[in-house]
DNA sequence: AAATGATCATTA
DNA sequence: TAATGATCATTT
């Protein structure tokens, strides 16, 4: 798929595709369905990266870097409500002197997301779920101040060589958690003494009642 | 039932 | 190894 041109040119495209099952979208793309998603667990955010003609790869842009914007699919059941967190990047434990909320890569991240949701109960085969009404987002001021907040106690932890005391309560809208292929891979970082040392990497999480409250604003829906 | 920690595929 | 795309599956 080519490359959109324009904002609207993605929502128009990201429109047309509301309402269609991820078996009829797969077909017209000519992309086989897997009978589950335990070892295609990124398959339908691939998916719809194609269908509405994001970059692939796996730089650290927005998947349309001329728009700003990025893409996010987003799992929900029958009621609208998310089943899962969301991932939004991998979580510098190094480096971090000097960055702030304004300069950091969650903010970068979050400033325009398109967000296409999916409804996806596990017991709708994956050929006959639906996708949803794909709505444009940046945060609010409300939404940044609670986003800064959770970041600045995460960062802070890093910083002062606490990550490995973090867990997925921290935050009240935005959680570390490990992101790794297992809980065996080793990332750098620095412990309470300063001293390097080698951890499991993590990755910043948007909580499930964050993306809940971004439906009912955009979809005035609940 | 919800949430946390663990894990899977691919690319570079 | 680290970035992308996330969901799985065990624990609480």
């Amino acid at each position: 798929m080519e490359i959109p041109a324009s904002e609207q040119e993605l929502l128009n495209r990201a429109q047309d595709i509301a309402g269609l099952t991820l078996g009829e979208i797969a077909l017209s793309a000519g992309i086989k369905i897997p009978k589950d998603l335990t070892k295609n667990k990124g398959w339908i955010g691939l998916l719809l990266e194609h269908v509405l003609g994001a970059s692939a790869g796996s730089r650290p842009e927005p998947d349309f870097p001329h728009l700003g914007i990025e893409l996010k699919s987003l799992p929900i059941n029958e009621q609208a409500k998310p089943l899962e967190t969301t991932f939004v990047s991998v979580a510098p434990l190094t480096g971090l002197v000097g960055v702030t909320w304004q300069t950091c890569y969650v903010k970068k991240k979050l400033a325009k997301v398109l967000w296409v949701p999916v409804i996806t109960p596990k017991e709708v085969p994956i050929s006959e779920r639906i996708v949803g009404t794909p709505f444009l987002w940046s945060p609010s001021a409300e939404e940044e101040a609670l986003l800064a907040q959770d970041w600045q106690e995460l960062t802070d932890m890093i910083v002062l060589g606490e990550v490995e005391n973090i867990h997925g309560k921290h935050g009240q809208v935005l959680q570390l958690r490990p992101k790794a292929a297992n809980s065996k891979a080793k990332t750098q970082g620095f412990d309470r003494n300063g001293k390097p040392f080698m951890t499991l990497p993590r990755g910043f999480y948007l909580k499930i009642n964050f993306t809940q409250a971004l439906l009912h604003r955009y979809l005035r829906i609940n």
